[in-house]
DNA sequence: GTATCATCTGCACAACTGCTCATATACTAA
DNA sequence: TTAGTATATGAGCAGTTGTGCAGATGATAC
């Protein structure tokens, strides 16, 4: 049992229980911190900045990146998962693009934050 | 040294010279990485959420988190140095505010990906 | 000065991440 | 079928991360 854990008189309960309703539910925080994750390694963030451009193939991605493409396809699987690119088959090559406009419009707006 | 890295032809050299002029410097792609890591982790979400909301102090934050002050200590700390959050003291109580109108704006664009 | 409260910080440790390697799968061509 | 190419997957490992504990710091009251 933690013994720091609020031996002190909690200061604004009122602002506690505000906090409490307004809070969004577990899942869904859950998943925002998952979507969060895609963006929070630095090879991602080349990936999905190389495919805002066109759609690229694994080959490609670990040329331009520097790395393996088994290290590229495992963090294709997890864009995949979290809904950020798709892909299309033409023969035995598979060719990834962004999913969803969301992904540049988030990187853009950090940019704005990071460059001021 | 890997063995498997591109030992394939590169399938479209000039896709991975588009990508290779457009990237971002390193640097930056670092520290937008580092940006993004601070919103993916849950406990660091619902304080920036909580935040949002109105000022509190470490001693709300944890009551609201469930977490050992020390804890919320410790992701504050992370917070601030990205310029997330600001603190303003009075007296003994520290009060954190979300430092920036991104936050709000980051959080909320992402919902909106993970919820359609 | 001492005592108390709110917060911070260094350390240790379990849990997680990203990579490589080895192997498996999927497609094409002969 | 067999061989070769492109990609995917599982295991294992080093490096990182989030937390609690113990002790330190800073402010207030006496």
């Amino acid at each position: 049992m933690p013994t720091d854990r609020c031996q002190c008189r909690i200061v604004h309960e009122q602002q506690v229980e505000k906090a409490r309703r307004a809070a969004l539910p577990p899942a869904e925080i859950d998943r925002l911190a998952q979507f969060f994750k895609a963006f929070a390694d630095p090879t991602r963030l080349k990936i999905l900045q190389a495919l805002h451009l066109e759609e690229m193939c694994v080959c490609d991605l670990a040329a331009f990146l520097g790395v393996s493409e088994s290290a590229v396809s495992h963090q294709l699987r997890l864009l995949r998962q979290m809904a950020l690119v798709a892909n299309r088959r033409e023969g035995p090559v598979l060719y990834y693009r962004l999913a969803d406009a969301h992904v540049s419009q988030l990187i853009l707006l950090a940019l704005d934050h990071i460059r001021e």
